[in-house]
RNA sequence: CGGGGCGUAGCGCAGUCUGGCUAGCGCGCACGGUUCGGGACCGUGAGGUCGGCGGUUCGAAUCCGCCCGCCCCGACCA
């Protein structure tokens, strides 16, 4: 392919409404341009990325067994309300209506469609295990789309879904996803790690998250350096810490603190860190009160504890409740002296020897709280997000917070969906059973950004070979001599032939332009027919890696290029 | 949704506080010429509803009001 052919223009000067380096570099290499927030139009550089990253996938894709559909982008409204996320998941989903009032949703997932596709296909144990996949636009309604197509209201998801007889059947399934994901993110030059995650808005009882480790990522993985324990900081489990030390003699002590509510208030009038604070919150949980202690400094992980209280959405209490419970007003809540209302605490807590609470009296709180000595004995457990140099919950090691991008997600999800669809087959005992579940994505455009972040230097993107638009740029420094462009010509065609794809830069701009147009969008392998080639008839052959440069004879170029690109 | 920032040529910006003549600069683009191994140079030229609407004023990119768009941070933690 010519450059000028290829509807190719680098930017100069770095867009100002870019912040990471691959929303930058995606829009300087002229991958993409921007349509509206969160919405970006892919150009033929871009969706070359795009379509190669997608072939990885539905090769490994089909290498477990799984077969390919499509689906379509617009749902029913009524699917959605069967398996009740058109309520649960309205806050992304974007909406639309028929001429006819008839309500669609723009398919933010695929769940509740491809179930349906199974309940009317799938009736027999005999048809299973079955796993289907697709590779297709998602919609997303995000509060704040962001950092290019790393979040953004539509995106390219593969989105594969696997039904089986019984639970061992689908942990196979998931295995076998499992390990297809990890070939994906290697081919494509993707350092990942599997992480241990929260099901959210999926359900389900198991889930692991592909994350690849980047400063720009938004999510947080706490990983153990010792036993290699790693989980999303959503999920991840921590240990208790040991006490030791002495706890306080003195007596607790009311001191006032008239309008003082938050932590971070109390510790600046008290001079006093914010560790030392027994913060005390009012929740419910299936109408029931309850009170959670925790470290001023540390918040509450809510579906920590919705699973402590057996899968009971656990939410903060409405004024009227706090009142009830504490007889003060928000904010002055204590666990000394409260009665009538089970109390959970986490272990950040068992370590504060000498602590400040509220007073569970309006304008009060209590210093010099001794929790062993001043409160009943207290159940402690892990209800804390995790964070740096929490202990391990396996070997007590202290875990590191790491950040990552999330380019991919497998879930056990049971029976919750096929269950509320009807996907229900009859086993060889002639018994009608649900289907067990499980269903996988990857973000096939985020995977791009995310290759970007991993792989780029102050000049550009260095892509691995795999995922690159072209394997090869081929340029010229001397198009008026024809012999330079016949040489040029023959190497584009030889190459071809040899299965390579190569962009030949054709332009006649300076060297200075196009080798840095070269690196910026970073081809793995530059070769470059100069004045050196008149001269001895050599052309240069250098990566995108390397600063090293090697001249050779144009017809040695086809082996070298494939030894460069293995 | 709350807070902050921004919106002037395709891109990056100056000018706005302190209103004043035909609204500037760099890059890019077109044409001509000289160059030709890491973003060359000279000349000529095209390109603007100064985000939109309304107001104040003799006069508005500049002041005021409303709206729109874009970017960043944060979102019930007592």
């Amino acid at each position: 392919m010519k450059w000028t052919a290829a509807l190719i223009a680098t930017l100069r000067d770095d867009p100002q409404e870019a912040e990471i380096p691959s929303h930058r570099l995606m829009l300087r290499a002229g991958l993409m341009r921007k349509l509206a927030s969160g919405l970006y139009t892919w150009l033929p550089l871009g969706l070359r990325v795009l379509k190669k990253v997608e072939a990885v996938v539905r090769e490994e894709m089909d290498r477990t067994g799984a077969l390919e559909i499509l689906m379509p982008i617009l749902q029913p409204r009524d699917l959605w309300e069967r398996s009740g996320r058109w309520e649960s998941m309205d806050a992304v989903m974007l909406k639309a209506r028929t001429h006819g009032g008839r309500e669609l949703v723009l398919g933010p997932t695929h769940e509740e469609v491809v179930t349906d596709l199974v309940a009317r296909e799938i009736s027999s144990y005999r048809q299973l295990p079955v796993s289907l996949y697709q590779i297709n636009t998602k919609f997303r309604d995000e509060i704040r789309p962001r950092f290019g197509v790393m979040r953004c209201r539509e995106f390219l998801m593969k989105d594969a879904y696997s039904f089986d007889i019984d639970e061992a059947g689908a942990d196979r399934s998931y295995r076998l996803m499992y390990e297809a994901y990890e070939r994906i993110f290697a081919r494509c030059g993707l350092e990942a790690m599997a992480v241990e995650a929260d099901t959210g808005m999926m359900g389900g009882r198991d889930s692991h998250e592909f994350m690849v480790p980047a400063e720009t990522g938004e999510d947080a993985v706490a990983v153990c350096p010792k036993c290699g324990y790693a989980a999303n900081v959503e999920r991840a489990a921590v240990g208790e810490t040991a006490f030791s030390g002495t706890r306080t003699a003195e007596k607790p002590e009311e001191v006032p603190t008239p309008g003082l509510r938050t932590v971070e208030e109390l510790s600046r009038f008290l001079s006093a860190s914010p560790a030392r604070f027994i913060k005390t919150l009012i929740y419910r949980a299936g109408g029931e009160p309850f009170a959670v202690l925790i470290r001023g400094d540390r918040e509450v992980n809510e579906s920590k504890l919705s699973r402590g209280l057996g899968g009971a959405a656990a939410v903060l209490a409405d004024e009227e409740t706090i009142r009830k419970v504490t007889g003060a007003p928000l904010g002055f809540a204590g666990p000394v002296g409260l009665k009538g209302v089970k109390v959970l605490a986490d272990y950040s807590v068992a370590a504060i020897a000498d602590g400040i609470t509220g007073g569970n009296r309006e304008d009060i709180h209590l210093v010099h709280v001794n929790l062993e000595r001043d409160c009943p004995p207290l159940e402690y457990a892990d209800l804390a997000v995790a964070a740096g140099g929490d202990p391990c919950a396996a070997c007590g090691t202290a875990m590191a917070l790491r950040r990552g991008i999330e380019v991919g997600h497998v879930f056990k999800l049971g029976t919750k969906y096929s269950r509320t669809l009807g996907a229900v087959f009859k086993d060889e005992a002639g018994n009608e059973r649900p289907a067990i579940m499980g269903c996988y994505g990857i973000g096939v455009s985020r995977m791009v950004a995310a290759v970007i972040e991993q792989h780029h230097d102050e000049k550009g993107i260095i892509w691995p070979a795999a995922v690159a638009p072209y394997q090869v740029l081929l340029l010229t420094l001397a198009p008026d001599q024809p012999a330079a462009a016949r040489a040029a010509e023959d190497l584009l065609a030889r190459l071809e032939a040899n299965g390579r794809d190569v962009l030949y830069d054709d332009r006649a701009v300076s060297a200075g332009v196009k080798f840095n147009d070269a690196d910026l969008i970073g081809f793995p392998v530059r070769i470059t027919i100069g004045k050196k080639f008149l001269k001895t008839g050599l052309v240069e052959v250098k990566t995108r890696r390397s600063e090293e440069v090697r001249a050779v004879d144009p017809g040695e170029v086809p082996s070298l290029v494939d030894r460069l690109l293995e």
